[in-house]
DNA sequence: AATCCAACGATTTTT
DNA sequence: TCGTTGGATT
């Protein structure tokens, strides 16, 4: 495959006289049948600035993906002078495939991908211009975090006061509008470690670059000075770049404006697909203003409106279209369609969350007899908690179901730390992964060794496994410890060794057995080491499908893979964040009362803006189902052990229209248009409820806990012979097995369904003494608890 | 240095 | 309610 850099191969003979090759009178080519007349302006006004605004289900993706083909079948460009930027690898591998299909061959060579992938490609050329080596590495948020520590520490910041989470947020915050360090605002500086957050920002980044490392906020703010710094690099991209696609662009942030105005200043060909009535993302730095103000920041440029749905019946595009109405801060669009009325959005008000469940799997259930698919329904949720609820339910009644989201398998502990080995192989100065593992399995090396190692470090500028052959040449540690360190170090220069000679996978194998990382997991008694032992060779195995080592190491700071493969039949369940692009025959909408949605913290943090996005958050909502949307609310719900009752229906369900929807409220609960006298009648039923639903969940609970994907573990599909990464949990509910034979011992948690959670003080045979957190010492039969 | 325990705090999270 | 975390304990 050629290198797309280098133009000087293949400069376009066709782009001397481009225009007259699709001008000329004939048919219209293939791939513009079928498209309505929005659809093909969009595709066809391939010069010039141009916003297509595309509500949901109006065809984005076959928009974006025809103007594609257009461009390389008109011969206006070679797939190597296409930037297309998307924002996740999802998106952009869709991109690819179905242009392929359209054109074939010919999207060798097209510039498709995330910013962040992108942003990576330009920087690795030009590492050099901003003190990186080429190879630097790209830390994830975890290693942020460790780093953001290390320096609080060093500058003797109290971290209970001013925590690292809080300090990333706000350097995280100043990336996304583009800041460097020496060009924050001081009026930005806010009060984090008493004003001093600007400077931390700024000794973060020296010590990215003394680590050879960036984050991903870097990824774009390195390539944007690089572009204002060095003219002749822009240019060079200005030249290279015909033409510039941008997908979800109501998410972008300022960063990646600025970024993209530039690259786009040469040919001015940028075409920004988006829909500001889906930008969700303001808390990560999403500025809607950029979609805004694009006829202003790009003038003469062209809008075009994408307003004809494909997706959705007309009840559900009416409430979703008044719905967004009431928000201010828009471009507006009127969407429309052709399909049926169907049915009309029900809005359902119950008890509690459990009474919710209970009524949302009843319908599934019903929707199941009527032959329709599991797959085909969804579950949408504001905050992630709320799933529990339904998981609950569902394992009790046998629904399949899966939870979409959640911890990703390049997250988990096991793969981050045999990572990090992998990382120190690699890059021996990769502190940071250095730090991970050095007692990991434990070595005997504590805090003190490391700090002693820090210190080397830091006063002779080198990095920490430099620090570490020299230490163990002097006598400052004790000989057991030096020892210890000795081995470890000659273990990496075996390591290092085999790299050339064994396989990518082989390499892999050895480090976690010699190490004893296996060895470690595989003593673990807790009820979690097999499966982590199984994710261990998961990742061994995904190994195998990279040539290199450091090809699999850019892949995994960049992807994290998202997508599943929906194989079996079940129901899936999420956040509305992780919905969008996706769509459902019918959809459930549970939760809307004030409070949980719009969210409280949404209101307080963000006044107007924030309802208006919690607004758009329900009209992405409602957009994803195509013939049912059913919304509920609850009186009475449980968070976090406390019960709050007398929540009021959200304001977002006032604001549908009548004559689309058809409310039902279970009696007693709500008058027409208010809260009713909650405090009557429904205590002893909702008692008598949790009780019954409690017992049986306590079996499923139980079971589960033997190997199966339990309820609130995220446990991946990542076990078993197939499948691909993915932070899909599955369970299933099957009858239940006979009890378990008693499998106690002494110091596990347990969970007895009247005293609680509590810990195993003696245990034989049957009978077990158990230490209550919330109670004392007690003797019960190990029939009665399961484990915690 | 490892283990234990009490305190805390818990929207949303494409890379 | 429950998982994480830093300080205290052994």
């Amino acid at each position: 495959m050629s290198d797309p850099f280098d133009l000087a191969h293949h400069e376009p003979a066709a782009a001397v006289a481009p225009v007259l090759a699709v001008d000329t009178p004939a048919a219209p080519p293939p791939y513009l049948v079928g498209l309505n007349d929005a659809q093909s302006a969009a595709v066809l006004a391939t010069e010039g600035p141009v916003l297509v605004l595309a509500g949901a289900g109006t065809g984005k993706t076959k928009v974006l993906t025809t103007r594609l083909t257009h461009i390389l079948n008109a011969r206006r460009a070679f797939p190597s002078q296409i930037l297309a930027v998307t924002f996740t690898n999802k998106a952009a591998r869709e991109m690819v495939e179905r242009v392929r299909a359209l054109i074939g061959e010919a999207v060798e060579g097209l510039w498709i991908g995330t910013f962040h992938s992108i942003g990576a490609r330009i920087l690795r050329r030009h590492a050099e211009l901003v003190g990186l080596k080429p190879n630097f590495t790209i830390l994830d948020t975890d290693d942020q975090l460790r780093l953001y520590k290390q320096i609080l520490q060093a500058a003797n910041i109290d971290e209970k006061r001013w925590p690292a989470r809080s300090l990333a947020s706000v350097i995280d915050r100043w990336k996304d509008r583009g800041y460097t360090p020496d060009k924050v605002p001081t009026a930005d500086a806010g009060d984090f470690g008493g004003g001093r957050s600007i400077d931390l920002y700024k000794l973060y980044q020296q010590r990215l670059i003394a680590l050879n490392a960036t984050d991903f906020g870097d990824l774009l703010l390195h390539t944007i000075s690089i572009f204002l710094t060095n003219a002749e690099v822009l240019v060079d991209y200005h030249r290279r770049f015909k033409y510039v696609l941008v997908d979800e662009y109501q998410d972008t942030n300022v960063a990646q404006y600025l970024w993209l105005r530039l690259l786009a200043r040469g040919h001015n060909n940028i075409c920004c697909v988006g829909d500001d009535d889906q930008s969700i993302y303001g808390w990560r730095g999403a500025e809607v203003g950029n979609i805004l103000r694009f006829e202003q920041d790009f003038p003469g440029a062209q809008v075009i409106r994408l307003e004809r749905n494909y997706r959705s019946t007309t009840h559900i595009l009416a409430c979703a279209s008044a719905l967004i109405a009431h928000n201010q801060s828009r471009l507006g669009k009127i969407l429309w369609t052709e399909s049926e009325h169907g049915e009309k959005v029900s809005v359902k008000g119950v008890w509690d969350d459990a009474a919710e469940a209970l009524f949302v799997a009843e319908e599934i259930e019903a929707l199941q007899r009527r032959g329709n698919r599991l797959t085909e329904m969804a579950i949408l949720v504001r905050a992630s908690f709320q799933t529990r609820a339904f998981e609950e339910r569902f394992l009790t009644t046998g629904v399949p179901y899966r939870v979409i989201g959640g911890l990703k398998f390049y997250e988990r502990r096991e793969v981050r730390d045999a990572l990090a080995y992998l990382r120190v192989l690699m890059v021996p100065q990769d502190d940071l992964a250095f730090g991970r593992i050095i007692n990991v399995p434990k070595r005997g090396i504590g805090e003190s060794t490391i700090r002693a190692l820090h210190q080397l470090s830091r006063a002779e500028q080198i990095p920490l496994t430099e620090a570490a052959k020299r230490l163990i040449e002097t006598d400052e540690l004790r000989p057991n410890v030096r020892q210890t360190i000795r081995r470890l170090l000659e273990l990496f220069d075996r390591w290092r060794s085999l790299i050339s000679s064994s396989s990518a996978a082989e390499v892999v194998e050895t480090v976690l057995d010699d190490s004893g990382y296996t060895q470690m997991w595989q003593a673990d008694r807790s009820p979690d080491a097999p499966g982590r032992l199984e994710n261990l060779k998961e990742f061994v195995r995904a190994i195998g499908e990279f040539e290199s080592l450091s090809g699999f190491l850019e892949h995994i700071a960049l992807v994290t893979d998202n997508d599943e493969a929906a194989t079996a039949d079940r129901v899936n369940l999420m956040t509305l964040h992780a919905a969008k692009g996706l769509e459902f025959d019918t959809v459930f909408l549970p939760g809307w009362e004030e409070g949980l949605f719009p969210h409280r913290l949404a209101l307080d943090q963000g006044g107007t803006k924030g309802l208006e996005e919690e607004r758009r958050l329900a009209h992405v909502g409602l957009t994803r189902a195509r013939h049912r949307a059913i919304i509920s609310f609850a009186a009475s719900r449980r968070t976090f052990g406390e019960v709050s009752h007398g929540n009021i229906p959200s304001r977002f369900v006032d604001e549908l229209p009548a004559e689309h929807i058809e409310q039902s409220t279970d009696s007693g609960l709500y008058t027409r248009g208010g809260v009713a006298d909650w405090s009557l009648g429904w205590g002893n039923e909702l008692e008598d409820r949790v009780d019954n639903d409690g017992n049986s969940y306590g079996q499923y609970r139980a079971r589960y806990k033997r190997g199966r994907p339990q309820l609130g573990e995220r446990t991946s599909r990542y076990r078993g012979a197939s499948g691909s990464p993915g932070p899909v949990v599955e369970a299933e509910a099957e009858p239940a097995p006979p009890p378990a034979p008693s499998a106690y011992s002494r110091g596990q948690r347990v969970f007895h369904q009247k005293f609680g959670y509590g810990k195993i003080l003696m245990a034989d045979g049957e009978k077990l003494e158990i230490q209550f957190d919330k109670s004392d010492v007690k003797k019960v039969m190990a029939s009665f608890i399961r484990p915690a």
